[in-house]
Order: C-alpha cells, then sequence, then structure tokens
DNA sequence: TTTTATATTTTGATTTGTCAAAATACAAGA
DNA sequence: TCTTGTATTTTGACAAATCAAAATATAAAA
C-alpha cells in the first residue's frame, strides 16, 4: 500500500512519444513500427532508436529490435493522460475561450505537458465532464478507460440517402478543419450523403440548408458519420 | 521594417532566470547580483555564471563580472512578457476555475512557459483586462509596461487607527497565504492598525467583522494597504 | 596592511535529446 | 539463391543545463 502516490513523472518528449504510439496503436493493431514514430515526432530514425531503448528501460514500452514497440500497462496509462489532457484542453479553448477550431490542436500540444492534474480535473468540471473533444474525438477518463468507438462509418463508406450527422473528423490539420469548418461538416451538422461515384473518386452531399456540396473520397474517409439522432 | 514579426523564443529556463533578474530589479535597485538568482533558480553559483554568460551573448542581460547583472531593453520586454503570463493566468486560476489561492502560485509557474500570447490574449479578454492578479501584484500590460506601484505603505509603517484596505500580498508562499485567507486578510479586505509595538514586534488590528488579530512585524511588512476608498 | 570570510568564476563531468552518416538486418524481387 | 531496397541500429558528435569542487576576487575585519 506504499506507494499508491507515486506518480511517474515524464519528460515532454517522453509523454510525445507515449501518445504517439498510443495513437498508432488505436488506429492499427499490433506492434508500433519504429518509422511512424520518426514520422509522428519528425526526428530522423537514430533518435528513436536511442530514445525507445531509454524508455523501454524505464518500463514504459516493450522494444521488440528491428520491429517496433509495444506499450506497457504503465506507459500505455501515461499515454492516456496526456491524451485526455490534449482533448479536455483543445475543448476548453474551444468553448471557453472562444478560441478557432483549426487553431486549437497546436495550442493544446504545448499545454498537454504544462497542465498539472489539479488543473486538469477543474477544467474537466468547469465543462460539465463532456465525453468528445470538438473534433468529435473521445476523451479518455480519469481513470484512463476511453468510450470505445464502435463501428465508425465515414462519408465514404455510410449508407446513401438516409439522414446523417457528423461525429468526427479524424484529420486534425489546420488547413483540413478550415475545410470543414467552412462547408459546415463540423461535428454535430445535419447531412446526407446522396451519390457516390467510385470511377471518378467524387461524392455529392446535402447539408441541412439544402445547399449541396462535392468532396473526394480520401477526405470522405476523415469524416466520421452517425444516425442523424 | 523587415524583421518586426520577430518574436525571440528562449527556453523555459532562459524565461526564468529573465522573470528572477527583473523581480529582483523591482524591489531593490541597480545590479542584480549573482547570489539573488542562486537564490531564486535553486541551482549552485555555477550554473548562473554559466547561463548567465550565454545569455549575455544573446543579448538579454549585461553581466557585470563578479557583479552582477542588468536586463538590456530585450530581456526586460521578454521577461515582462513572462510576468504577464504568471499573473494573468493566476487570475484565471483563481477566477474562472475556482482554485485555491494559495495553490495557483505553483501551477502559474508552469504554466507561464506553454501559454502562448494567442492564448493569453484570449484569457486576458474573458477576464476582462484585468491590472492586478490575485494578490494584488500588477499585470503588466501587452505592450510591457506596468501600472506604477507609487509609494506602498505596508502594515508594518502605516498609519495607525484609519480605516484601511488590503491591496497587495508581497509573499507568494503557500503558507503565508494560507495565513492570509484564514485570517480574512486577502486583497480588499478593510482593516484598521489598532497599536503597533515595536519592542515586542507586535502589531494588533481590526477587521471590518470587529475581529481583532495580532501579527508579527515580519509579516505585516508583507501586507500593503491603501486609504479605504 | 594583512588576514579572513564570502561571492563569484573556472574546470571537468554528467544527463537528455538530438543529428549525420555509416553499418546492418531483413523482406521481396530477379 | 542472389541481389536489391528499405527499415532500423550503431557510432561519434553536439547543445543545453546542470553539479561538484577547486581557484580566485573582493570586501570587511583585525
Amino acid at each position: 500500500m506504499v506507494n499508491r502516490i507515486t506518480q511517474i513523472m515524464a519528460t515532454s518528449t517522453v509523454e510525445n512519444y507515449l501518445k504517439a504510439a498510443l495513437l498508432y496503436e488505436q488506429e492499427h493493431q499490433g506492434i508500433v513500427p519504429m518509422g511512424s514514430l520518426v514520422e509522428a515526432l519528425g526526428v530522423v530514425p537514430g533518435t528513436v532508436t536511442t530514445m525507445v531503448k531509454a524508455m523501454a528501460t524505464q518500463g514504459l514500452l516493450e522494444h521488440e529490435v528491428r520491429q517496433g514497440v509495444r506499450l506497457t500497462p504503465v506507459g500505455r496509462a501515461l499515454a492516456l493522460g496526456v491524451l485526455r489532457k490534449h482533448r479536455l484542453v483543445e475543448t476548453f479553448l474551444v468553448q471557453t475561450l472562444e478560441m478557432d477550431w483549426s487553431e486549437v490542436h497546436v495550442e493544446a500540444e504545448a499545454l498537454e505537458h504544462a497542465v498539472s492534474n489539479r488543473v486538469l480535473e477543474r477544467i474537466d468540471a468547469y465543462l460539465g465532464h463532456p465525453t468528445v473533444d470538438p473534433h468529435g474525438d473521445p476523451i479518455p477518463n480519469a481513470e484512463g478507460s476511453i468510450a470505445d468507438e464502435a463501428t465508425q462509418a465515414t462519408m465514404q463508406d455510410c449508407t446513401i440517402k438516409k439522414p446523417l450527422r457528423v461525429t468526427r473528423i479524424l484529420d486534425q490539420s489546420a488547413d483540413f478543419l478550415d475545410y470543414v469548418q467552412d462547408h459546415g461538416l463540423k461535428p454535430g451538422a445535419k447531412i446526407e450523403v446522396l451519390k457516390r461515384v467510385e470511377a471518378s473518386g467524387v461524392l455529392q452531399c446535402a447539408l441541412a440548408d439544402g445547399e449541396e456540396i462535392v468532396l473526394g473520397l480520401p477526405a470522405a474517409a476523415k469524416i466520421v458519420v452517425g444516425i442523424s439522432a
């Protein structure tokens, strides 16, 4: 029963490696290749090898030489904590400080390492314990469990000519978010996919106000939709 | 006219050295001795010498060998920016997130290095452009000018038997702040100094509710008062 | 003036996170 | 099987920030 308070303190670099591994694990399955960390962190491959070995000796992840890494339970818990901070901070910046939807990601990237749990829980309470952030991404709770994402249909593979609602945007780049905002496709928006032409790689959809827009299938795959409740 | 956007990016360590130098300058006058930085930053003397020399070559301060440092205009501007962040964040944590008055200093210490100017200006607007933080310390404005602190009387040297109001607390330690809070001496509180005995080093004062409290002169010197408006 | 105490600087090492570039392993194609 | 291409690892170097401990100024006391 000793040592229960032990809060492992990771540097922000370590937190970023953990978060990148977690996000990769959530989108793919099995081991996280070194290359994905190289790309996510914007460093050269040798740097990742060095960091990963250090983090493995700290018990944050397992390093399968020449293959990649796997988060340990400790590493995953830490990563979920960082993700929770990131998403709660983003929500806060948009909802409370009314910041632009497309600029908060960068800000949250910095703040997620500086916000203490004490401050975070105040923010969480202030926001009324939200379960998703402004992009529709689920927010892990304080215990690190995350609402499972079920089977998510995107505009690219959903049923056609049914009333739908945008629930999540899978691309955090400012460019894409600006596009989404400008065309009224933010989470919550009511839409209906009218036609999808695989050959031309294009899709046609209608907004609540009747306006029709056309977008490419790769873009459509980044917009998650659900039944319009 | 080129180079106007140039926002010098200092590490948080550098920001801390600058802030410490600024705070010392505000309380004393002339050069900032190396020893004051040693104490403020909690490092060994040799570390300060090394850092100071590096910062001098960056043009952030002037190093008078064997004597101390003086902020350059660039260094001072940077330091004022950090102080502005610190105090606005503190105000925000107390007023918006309703955090405990005595715990926000530590939090702000971390957040001041992670909050961007973009976020800061939102916070400033959200709070209605406050001019003092919860301790009564003045908040530098975005241009770096700071409301001058005039001649500040403290409970130790103010007039006796006049209605006064607490305007500022000069000690940020959690212990002292807790004491101040518990005894209703927060900025804004109406008080009156009844008696001061230099010999015994003790002072007696009355609160608005009639309660009388006794405190030592060193403590009294940390509580700034003004005429009760 | 000489001594002593204190503040500051120097020197050499250490940790963390990084890069460049060479070396190596491995899967896939010829 | 041999060769090639790509991913990963190794090696040596570096900047930032730090410490320990020895060296050196300088101000104050004797």
